[in-house]
DNA sequence: TATGGGATTACCT
DNA sequence: GGTAATCCCATAC
């Protein structure tokens, strides 16, 4: 079943990163259906995360929507190049999001790879940049809402125990300690769509 | 108004 | 492992 506002804004945005490990992500942009389950995430915690783009209530055009309720998508383009898919989360006002870094392609692998170009499977998106390109999603899609037609979340009943779910500090971060460190990002154990290194580190 | 850098990827050696 | 591609926005004049 489709996740709704319930699951969305809750204010323990650690908690749903690790909960998105496992479900389905979906779109339907022109008729296409294309997705998979999710086995990566990043969290990032608003105003305070040094690492975050709302850091010290920083506010504007590009990160506008990620003081919106959650329940809606946050799109950014990094480098000039790639778009990065983000859930918002929480409450209206609050700036919590949850990159999503890979997923394991299962629907519309055809229409995925059309959009990537001729890569192995094992490579359609795995990655923000290259999830973002295999789903169809731009920044033109900011703060489009995950309850309609072209984007969502499915729970559909697997659970992981939590020895499967590995926690580690986020990738590719610039900002200065406590955050750097900070083990916010999650993955599924083993699994071979994960993107960067998945060494455990406790 | 100008400049520097980033939640990355692909392709090179 | 090294680096180019390439755009929005923060910061500095």
């Amino acid at each position: 079943m489709k996740l709704n506002n319930s699951f969305y804004q809750r204010n323990d945005t650690i908690k749903m990163a690790k909960e998105l490990i496992g479900k389905f992500l979906y779109t339907n942009f022109d008729g296409q259906l294309t997705g998979g389950m999710i086995v990566e995430t990043e969290a990032y915690m608003g105003v305070t995360d040094s690492s975050c783009h709302t850091f010290n209530n920083r506010k504007t055009n590009r990160n506008a929507t990620m003081y919106n309720q959650g329940g809606v998508i946050y799109m950014y383009v990094c480098y000039g190049i790639h778009d990065m898919l983000n859930i918002v989360t929480g409450n209206e006002g609050d700036s919590q999001v949850i990159l999503i870094r890979a997923i394991e392609p299962l629907k519309g692998i055809e229409k995925m790879i059309e959009r990537r170009g001729d890569v192995p499977l094992k490579r359609l998106a795995k990655g923000p940049g290259s999830l973002a390109k295999a789903l169809g999603l731009k920044r033109i899609h900011d703060s489009i809402s995950l309850l309609e037609e072209e984007i969502w979340i499915e729970n559909k009943g697997f659970k992981f125990d939590s020895d499967s779910i590995i926690e580690s500090p986020r990738v590719g971060l610039g900002c200065p300690e406590p955050y750097f460190s900070m083990p916010w990002r999650f993955f599924l154990k083993g699994n071979a769509y994960v993107s960067g290194k998945t060494k455990v580190v406790s």
